[in-house]
DNA sequence: AGAGTTGTTGCGGGTTCCCGCAAGATTATT
DNA sequence: AATAATCTTGCGGGAACCCGCAACAACTCT
């Protein structure tokens, strides 16, 4: 069983090398990769379908790996393998998961002991397993009514770039008075209104961006990917 | 000598102690702290001088723990030891090293040797030391004008709280059409504009928030420490 | 089927934002 | 000291934003 191990920490990269030959005696070979794009190529080159990914890197970050990694050859399991607990990032992997894939999201701050059980549930028992550690974080302030939906998201996405609400409305395919109302929830949900108001108002829409990135809705790497993708949507248009 | 570590990430911290101990033999003892608030309480307790200081931290993040290690002690020397080049912390930095005290500001990329370099000259010798990395890096795409001044930072820091032009005049004592220019000058250092703004218009002040962010002039850390400051103006105002 | 809840859309208006224009004030240059 | 360059400030207006109100549509629950 060949294993690529994708992070461009070094010290993390041994750690889970040694997580690894102590957890998974079946492993033969290791290959290690620095960013996103070397693992895809070593993925493609080496047919590895056993992977752990970091998800914070420089040159293309785990989840864009990930994506392409997957669209080639779908049945890869992946163990994402993480500092932060943004919601930005399971979001964004929930939309790239195949359906007969394996994966997973352990925190950096996890013991051991519990990376290797989820190196072993993810890349050989072929299981789904999201660190326990993580769902607590994420749900830390939702009381169930504040997490946002699928479209409230993507407003907000479009929002963080700075499109006004005319282009959401084109882009989404709603009406502009919809946008609005999206836009409303959105600040009733991140919090904008509730904090200090009652003294001075704000800018709703600056401060909706300061909350979701302060509320680890969003990453500034989510900014950067979806600017990418507006410049595709604006290119065919 | 006594030497203070304070970094919450286990791996890097006995990366930094065995720097440590291999480049300055007069090192006697070494404590360790995982984060900001504890790492002030040791160098209180332990009446440490020399510290060893990560930047990204949880509980309270490395400048403000340098501030206040400062403000009791203000010829401790510390080396700033981090993952990121984000003008935020240099700026962040810059603002509360005092004149009679040695610093530094090494980027965990670096080579071992550069890292023990840094400790002796900076720990040892009391040298001002910045990585030329991180100079580099910090001088990417800002063309010599594009360096935005104390007083656009300032505004650009309480646009992006969602002040508005009132406010911050108020604030700033500045007045509002004064603020209203520094935001234009500060639209067109961030590159608010240049992008693709001949086929669509953006909002100006979310744009705004979203090149700040991407091209790391402010980080999210920075929000949320700017948020608290601006809660205690509001109380006596 | 009927009633209630939720989501979508248009209209209208008060507020904020962005910035051109122009008159002083301040600073830099020669 | 004189001139130029830059900064500050006020005024005014067009555009965008935020949202209350109200009419429908869709969906749920009994």
């Amino acid at each position: 069983m060949k294993v690529l191990i994708v992070e461009d920490d070094q010290f993390h990269s041994t750690f889970v090398q040694e997580a690894l030959v102590e957890a998974l005696p079946e492993v033969t070979e290791i290959v290690h990769a620095a960013n996103g794009a070397i693992g895809e190529d070593e993925a493609r080159r080496g047919e590895i379908d056993a992977i752990v990914m970091d998800l914070q890197m420089d040159q293309r970050n785990g989840i864009e790996a990930a994506r392409s990694i997957w669209a080639e050859r779908p049945q890869s399991r992946i163990l994402f393998w993480s500092n932060y607990a943004d919601d930005a990032y399971l979001r964004g992997i929930a939309h790239i998961v195949p359906e007969d894939s394996a994966y997973g999201y352990v925190l950096k701050t996890a013991s051991r002991a519990r990376l290797k059980l989820a190196l072993r549930a993810v890349l050989v028992e072929g299981q789904i397993m999201v660190d326990r550690e993580i769902h607590r974080l994420q749900r830390r302030g939702t009381s169930l009514r504040t997490r946002l939906d699928d479209s409230e998201f993507n407003v907000l996405i479009d929002l963080a770039l700075g499109l006004q609400d005319k282009l959401i409305a084109e882009r989404r395919g709603m009406s502009l008075r919809t946008v609005q109302n999206r836009l409303i929830s959105l600040y009733e949900k991140l919090g904008v209104i509730s904090e200090f108001d009652d003294e001075v108002t704000l800018n709703k829409r600056v401060r909706a961006l300061n909350r979701a990135l302060v509320t680890r809705t969003i990453n500034i790497e989510t900014l950067e990917t979806a600017h990418r993708d507006l410049e595709t949507w604006l290119a065919g248009r």
